[in-house]
DNA sequence: CAATAATGATTCACAATATGAATGATTCAA
DNA sequence: TTGAATCATTCATATTGTGAATCATTATTG
């Protein structure tokens, strides 16, 4: 006889990642409280590090937020002294935000939190399919539409 | 020279899996949305077909959230015949969470659309890396608190 | 056995998070 | 130059989750 019970729904990637989505950006959180940011907080630091000053309009498209969701974020991070924000020359309308030098200590301490919590996850697991895991979610990260750690 | 900026962040398991987690998760709601249903109320489907009947204690003690948010969750499936409550008659403070046939065939849909995301997210995924991923979403998946899809 | 403690379900008040609509400033298009 | 569009912001609101209080029931224990 084949196996009853196929683990129904629980089986699928789509709930497994799902699952395991939500207990790690748990986790992080909790990790990251200390510092007085929560997961957005960290996800608006390392988009500007990475792509760069950016309005905040740009900012909220990027992360898949609300534009007003992005004022508190903002709010946030210049209150802690981590980003500057300036009104942009060029178009007056835009709030313009940089990461400040405090900024950048700040999202190299999330991202050795974030490292540490890797560390634990690929603990037992076979270093081939670590990397595969890499490769799996570089192909799936392409994946419809964009939203930042919540 | 080395590569200069090395995706702060961005470039972690924890960060990807979250993103990732979040961005499956709110497609599936929305794909469910039409059953009537969101993803706590399929995990909770999914828990009593795998696990069997249960009380609400046990119910959200394995699904990692409060009783008291089990009650509307419960509610809303008995409302929608897929599951019966009783008071266990061995102690009446306990209520007996079953599927009904019904429920059985709710999350037999959710279950199909589950797992025509995972179609999606394993579209253009070399099947040795999709087997890798299954591996070590198994090994990860005993990882610290369980939480079911939100 | 009686009194007290513990447990389960439920309701309720509350906090946190996110959205979209309204507003005001500014820029763009006709 | 007038009217439409864009950006940041505030505000009202919806959603989701928690923990405290309550009531019924069961366990404990003096």
């Amino acid at each position: 006889m084949s196996k009853q019970s196929p683990a129904e729904l629980t089986g699928t990637l789509a709930f497994q990642i799902g699952v395991l989505g939500t207990t790690i950006t748990d986790l992080f959180a909790a990790r990251i409280a200390p510092l007085g940011l929560k997961p957005k907080h960290a996800g608006l630091l390392a988009l500007l590090a990475n792509q760069g000053a950016r309005s905040q309009a740009e900012a909220a498209e990027a992360m898949g937020v609300a534009p007003s969701l992005l004022v508190g974020l903002a709010d946030r991070l210049q209150d802690l002294g981590a980003l500057t924000r300036e009104r942009d020359p060029g178009d007056r309308r835009r709030q313009v935000l940089a990461l400040t030098a405090d900024g950048t200590a700040l999202l190299k301490s999330c991202n050795r939190i974030a490292e540490a919590i890797d560390t634990d996850l690929t603990a037992d697991l076979d270093p081939a399919d670590a990397a595969a895991l890499r490769r799996a979610l570089a192909a799936m990260t392409g994946f419809e539409p964009r939203r930042v750690l919540s």
